[in-house]
DNA sequence: CAAGAGTTACCTACCAGTAGGTAGGCTAAG
DNA sequence: CTTAGCCTACCTACTGGTAGGTAACTCTTG
């Protein structure tokens, strides 16, 4: 049961920070949704900032992962950013969740440094691969009014992260389908 | 000092949320900055809702007197559009603090139901603000490639509050200018 | 193969500090 | 002589974190 509740907790501290911030929950709440003692949760993970971390690693590993799998399945640059905006989309779990790096930048003060750092390159992965769907769109010619594919990146990312804040501020997803609607539109 | 007491309560407040967000700030703190004890915070605002909502209902008069003020200087569209980028781009504090809206929006589930419903027609009252501006900005041609002002709003919404999200992230102005770059290009 | 040693994953009970909030008293100014 | 604005002193509930113990497992080693 090692691992298995190990993953429980992170499961259900994932799930708290997304939809409550991270200031939002403690180890009392984990403790209670995964069914142990507040001070098994220590034993896990022994500090908060610790536990941030984690979160943040396997999330973005998590995120590598779908970006990777999104690649393999060789499909046009414009499908390609379609399944990234439907993955944002179904991450907001109906408008009360959010991405975990749009979370926790807000409790930017109560984290430490590698997480702030681990931020940074989960941002930096996205940009990237982004950029790269963007030159891809230019290439096949599946994305139209592609100028500058890195400012297109930049731009998509905050558009997809601010589209969720949206979405999640009024717990209403249709939200996020109007802010994404202009992008979507130029998907061939 | 009534009314001073309270505004700096209010400033206070504000400051806090917006950098450390709604759950990262206590009464003590405010107490602190203030320079009062902490009971006497509670006699200006008895509970923290009754403050978040104060906080919010302040902000939006804020914005909305801000957006009067461009319309008042009888500019072209495109520089309407400007002045607002550049204010959210100012509210940044350089990369330190968020809209309140961002940063209230993640600890929805704190704020008593007065105070979503703020956050609600502050974005509406933003985001007929921007349609506004795209209508004149495809009459005067001080804005370029404008098929639907309304999908525009929506979008240039999300892009500036994703795009505070991301300078916050990292600290960093220069991700909010990246971010708004292709937004910038558009104006004439 | 059994005895001992170590490890894992949990527990109860506790700590100091802080959260939001309250009761009631003092003081200065209208 | 009231009352606005602040105070001291306190409350309960909860915060992240620790101390120390225990049942059950595995891993040696005689």
């Amino acid at each position: 049961m090692n691992i298995d509740t190990k993953t429980a907790l992170l499961n259900s501290a994932e799930n708290a920070a997304r939809s409550r911030g991270f200031d939002g929950f403690s180890y009392a709440d984990l403790a209670q949704d995964v069914g142990i003692r507040k001070a098994s949760v220590h034993y896990h993970f022994p500090t908060k900032a610790v536990l941030s971390l984690a979160l943040m690693q396997r999330y973005q590993a998590d995120i590598q992962d779908a970006c990777h799998l999104i690649d393999a399945a060789d499909i046009s640059a414009s499908a390609r950013l379609s399944a990234l905006i439907d993955r944002y989309m179904a991450a907001l779990e109906g408008g009360k969740s959010l991405c975990l790096c749009v979370a926790l930048s807000t409790s930017r003060d109560s984290l430490p440094a590698e997480v702030i750092d681990q931020i940074r390159q989960f941002r930096k992965m996205m940009v990237a691969w982004l950029q790269n769907v963007f030159e891809a769109g230019t290439a096949d010619g599946s994305i139209v009014n592609v100028s500058n594919p890195k400012a297109e990146a930049f731009a998509s990312l905050s558009l997809l992260e601010g589209a969720q804040l949206a979405a999640r501020a009024e717990e209403n997803l249709a939200l996020f389908e109007q802010a994404t609607e202009l992008l979507r539109i130029r998907l061939r």
